[in-house]
RNA sequence: GCCAGGGUAGCUCAGUCGGUUAGAGCACAGGUUUCAUAAACCUGGGGUCGCGAGUUCAAAUCUCGCUCCUGGUACCA
């Protein structure tokens, strides 16, 4: 069976999560149910990133006692949130854990083992009440926008990481016919970024006294190992790196790493070198996506516009926020997320447009078959164009076009909203017409099975809800393409299970959601 | 500054090797219909394709200049 391993960016464990951390959870949660889908064994894996100053800090700040209780309960909401979101994900890594530290420190000994690391002098601005450095375009005026001082100027020994040494196998990589790093234009930027002869090795440690909440270097306990090898070695982690030798095995290389486009660098060019140095294969893919806007409006604190996902989830069902962001936005590029946008897409494509197709059909059926399907042929003109649409759909899904694979099952929903408007069933069965009028019908069922297990994979809920109005017995989860399931046609006999409406037309709501509480 | 990408209908965008009256969805207007969630179906209006020049029988599509926007630009989750 072909496998197919996906991965999301951990979150970063300062904060608790908002809507664009739920809409890269949400894509990976529709590529791994597509994936299933397609008949392969997934595993899908999403996490949090709970070490370094800045959690430290959040700790003490909200007044904890240390930063793992912090970290315990802001994983928790992740966690939560992602529940809400029906996200599938096999496993939730956190860097806290004592089997990700013994691979990171693993990772460490083996770049160290091949010569990659050694021992230099970072130096930089730092600054003491952040108890940690800066950047040059960090500061205001040349002082600490927190602190309102100049940092000072600082030095410390460091561990380094031979990033030089692996330009050139890397090139090739980047290069290679077999793409591994998109959008394309993202591809370029990296290449150029590393054509750079300034881009140089890199740190991997701080000192103790910098950094103390993270992962001892190995036979060197005054440095910690400082962001890049900690974070990224999760994606090893969390498949049995070292520890689970048949799911390592099987899983490992990922075939997408999914992740914000802001740190695509880092994806493609220091987690492969650090690989390479490790030797471990590489990644298939990094695919590096857009960002949310809420309104219109960059996402911040200061605007209070931080969307809550669960207070979403909550407040709009989980299949409205997944629809929205997916149908609506270009997933290489920057979206948007308005409410009243999604209100209006949401009634208008899911409530009007399948949910009404199913009403009407479902209806007709029982009124004038006693809800058991009638023994009738369908065209085949009709099942060849839902195979035309079913293949543009895998097309786009293949390549993570997410609203033009949703376009293409709408293809069918129109077809079966014109079926029902030209062929009039409600007439040709006043009339007595029960053979033409019930072919209609099944012909309808047919489409409406193909659109609830094409749309699975993003309103999971919402096709569950089809497929049992349907009155199909089985888990709609477990269909595949290749089954039987999916193609055989609907049988005489089965009896639907008219429920009403399958999705309730969403209120437009005037109110703020609740902002996220600033942890 | 440098590098990359982009400016096409009110909005979001398609437009392959340059070739007939520049397309789709949403929104808007009119009509048909009643099985259905006052839903659905049909028809229609609307664009000097950022600005200027050039190449060509022919340019949204190629070249140059200008202008505006976005992203990247040595360790930032």
């Amino acid at each position: 069976m072909e496998k197919y391993y996906v991965t999301t960016a951990i979150d970063y464990a300062n904060a608790p999560p908002h809507i664009g951390h739920a809409y890269e959870k949400i894509a990976a949660d529709i590529i791994a149910r597509y994936q299933r889908l397609t008949g392969k064994k997934v595993f899908f894996l999403t996490g949090t990133d709970e070490h370094g100053s800045k959690v430290e800090k959040a700790a003490l700040a909200a007044g904890f006692e240390s930063p793992l209780a912090f970290v315990d309960e802001t994983s928790s909401k992740f966690k939560e949130a992602w529940r809400r979101l029906l996200i599938s994900n096999d496993d939730f890594i956190r860097t806290t854990e004592e089997r990700h530290k013994k691979v990171v420190q693993e990772v460490f000994r083996r770049m160290r083992a091949k010569g990659d690391v050694y021992k230099g002098k970072y130096a930089g601005l730092y600054c003491d009440g952040c108890e940690d450095y800066l950047r040059e375009t960090d500061l205001v005026d040349g002082k600490c926008p927190n602190h309102q001082r100049p940092p000072q100027h600082s030095e410390e020994e460091n561990y380094f990481f031979r990033l030089t040494k692996y330009k050139e196998p890397l090139r090739a990589w980047l290069q290679e016919a077999e793409c591994h790093v998109k959008p394309d234009g993202r591809r370029r930027e990296v290449i150029n970024q590393l054509d750079d002869p300034e881009l140089g090795d890199f740190s991997i440690t701080r000192s103790r006294k910098s950094l103390t909440w993270g992962i001892p270097v190995p036979d060197d306990p005054d440095h910690v190992i400082y962001v890049w090898v900690d974070a990224l070695t999760n994606y090893i982690t969390g498949v049995g790196f070292q520890s689970d030798e048949e799911a390592w095995n099987t899983f490992w290389p990922a075939d997408l790493h999914l992740i914000g486009k802001d740190i695509t660098k880092f994806h493609a060019i220091y987690w492969p070198a650090m690989l390479m140095s490790a030797d471990l294969p590489l990644p298939k893919l990094v695919f590096g996506h857009g960002f949310i806007t809420v309104e219109g409006q960059k996402m911040s604190k200061s605007l209070g516009n931080v969307l809550d996902p669960v207070y979403l989830a909550e407040t709009y069902g989980p299949d409205a926020i997944r629809y929205f962001l997916f149908a609506a936005n270009t997933f290489d590029q920057d979206g948007d997320f308005s409410r009243a946008d999604m209100v209006a897409t949401v009634n208008k494509h899911l409530a009007m447009g399948v949910g009404n197709l199913l009403n009407r059909v479902v209806k007709l059926l029982d009124t004038h078959f006693e809800g058991t399907v009638p023994a009738v042929s369908i065209e085949q003109g009709v099942l060849d164009a839902l195979e035309k649409d079913t293949a543009e759909f895998r097309t786009f899904m293949d390549e993570f076009e997410f609203a033009k694979a949703i376009r293409s099952i709408f293809e069918i929903v129109d077809k079966g909203n014109k079926l029902l408007s030209e062929r009039e069933p409600w007439k040709l069965l006043k009339e007595g017409k029960l053979e033409e009028g019930g072919q209609v019908l099944v012909t309808a069922m047919t489409m409406l099975k193909r659109i609830a297990i094409l749309l699975s994979p993003i309103t999971p809920r919402l096709c569950a809800g089809i497929w049992d109005q349907l009155g199909f017995d089985s888990n709609i989860e477990s269909v595949i393409f290749r089954s039987s399931e999916f193609t055989d046609p609907i049988l005489a006999g089965q009896k639907i299970r008219n429920k009403g409406r399958v999705f309730e037309k969403l209120d437009e709501l005037t109110e703020n959601p609740a902002p996220v509480p600033t942890a």
